[in-house]
Order: C-alpha cells, then structure tokens, then sequence
DNA sequence: CCGAATCCTGATTGATACTG
DNA sequence: CAGTATCAATCAGGATTCGG
C-alpha cells in the first residue's frame, strides 16, 4: 500500500507521532512560527542590532510585539541583550551560539516553502473554486 | 565583531529579511506551526488513516479542529482525502507527494528541537528566576 | 532611546449538539 | 463514521500612554 515513501521514520520523526514526546517541537515551532520571531532572528543573523534599528528593519512590528518578542528569544536563549549605560540608554540585541544554529534548519523550511509556492498556490485556487462556502480558513 | 557566523546569506535566508518578500516563509510556518497540522502530517507518515484513527492517535485534537486541519492540509495540496461510498462511509487521508517533502524540512527542525531542549529549558528557568513578574510567556 | 502597563479588538480553539 | 454549526472562552496583537 505504502507508495514510495522514503523512509521518515530514519529521520527520527516517528518519535512524534504523539502529542506527548513531541512537546519540543511545539516549543520551537512556537519560537519560530509566531508572528515576528523569524523576522528578528533573521535580521539579527549579521550582527547585533539596537531596539529601534531592529524595529526600523522589520517594519510592521509594534514596539510592544518586539520587545515580547525580543523578551521570548532572551528567555530562550536565542539571542541575547546588551545594556550600555550611557546617556541615552543604549541596548543592543544579538544572536547566541544557539540563535545561530536555529537559521539552518529554518532556512530548510524557507526553500521548502520557495520551492512549494507556486504549487500551494495553485492548489488553494483550486480547492477554493470548488468549495463556494468561503471557509479558505486554513486549519 | 561578527563572531564566527557562517555565511547564512549563502542559505537563501537575507530574502526573509524583511516582510514583504517572506510571504513564503510564514505562510509555511503557518501550516506547519498551528496547533495540530504536525501531528497529522508526522501521523501519516507511514500511509493513509482513516478520520478516526487520526483522531484517536492524536488524541487531544477536538474532532473540530481535526477537520479543520485536515481541509486546511488539503487545501493546500499537501494531504489528500478519498471517500469510499460504503456503508457507514468511509474517508481516508494520506498525503501527497508534495505533503512528503515537507517531512524532510520539518525533521531538520525536530532534530534541532531535540538537540537544543535542555539549553532552552535551563535557559528559561534561568530567566524567569531572575524575572519575578511572571511574565514567563514567550512572545 | 528603551520598554513597561493598560485597554481593546479580532482571530483561534474547544465543548457540545446535530446531520447525512 | 464523518462532518458541520453554534457558542463561549481564551489569547494574541495593535494603539496608546507613561516611566526610567
């Protein structure tokens, strides 16, 4: 029955098949996949970067947003926080040992997601054309 | 002062810098990073299940959000849904060929997940120990 | 300049009940 | 068995305002 799947469960995939042992990924995806985390991490990839410098880059991102967002990362120990004491105040914000080695299997995900787009694309089209009931909400 | 980064550009990641040309990106992680779409796509890893006994091995998904998942996956292309005319009717899910690659990405980001839990979670303890006003929330 | 606190809105989710 | 509908609770996010 099963076409040519490679096989996954080599890729260590199998241990989270259940909610429970799987509780580290929601962790990480949580980090990664909220609203501005990515962005911060991404711009912060060349160096460290002040409070609003990196406000400036992301655009978009409300001052609270970021620093909630700045605030998890620290927590984590994504990234980490600087305070010069100087007149004004100046804070820098750089990524850790850890926050680094997080941009490569998110830059997996970032060609997967480049190299699917045309097809999700065209997919959803498709899928909304027959399913008139507007409820494109994804899942 | 960069420390010893290696070339993430090189990764295809300095076009995620900022939002407009990352689409993409959050679009995936938005898939990928909901609640429950994870633990379909790792469930049916190894063939086609049927709604229940997706239900029952993830267990913990409501069967509201299960079916919104589910239509949220297909939608994109990344499962397929087959309906047999039986009696009860039977329904089985499996995904598709594009619904496979993404395994590959998201196993990079589970083994990540696995190989940094214990810094995150010492990290996080240390943080909130000096950080009395609980606001332990990540952002 | 940095960022914390408050208020308010809308999107997500879950429980429950109902239909084919 | 598979799926939808409704309701209520929760939570994330944005705007604004105040403090160090």
């Amino acid at each position: 029955m099963s076409p040519g799947h490679p096989d996954l469960p080599a890729l260590g995939l199998q241990a989270c098949a259940e909610p429970s042992p799987c509780v580290e990924v929601k962790d990480v995806l949580a980090r990664v996949g909220d609203k501005w985390s990515l962005y911060v991490v991404v711009n912060l990839h060349a160096g460290p970067l002040r409070f609003n410098e990196l406000k400036r880059r992301i655009d978009g991102v409300s001052q609270r947003m970021l620093t909630l967002t700045l605030r998890g990362l620290e927590r984590d120990g994504l990234v980490s926080r600087t305070v010069y004491p100087t007149q004004p105040p100046s804070v820098t914000y750089e990524l850790t040992a850890s926050g680094q080695t997080l941009l490569r299997p998110v830059a997996a995900l970032v060609r997967w997601a480049q190299a699917h787009r045309d097809d999700i694309e065209q997919s959803r089209h498709a899928f909304d054309a027959q399913h008139p009931h507007a409820h494109t909400s994804g899942a």
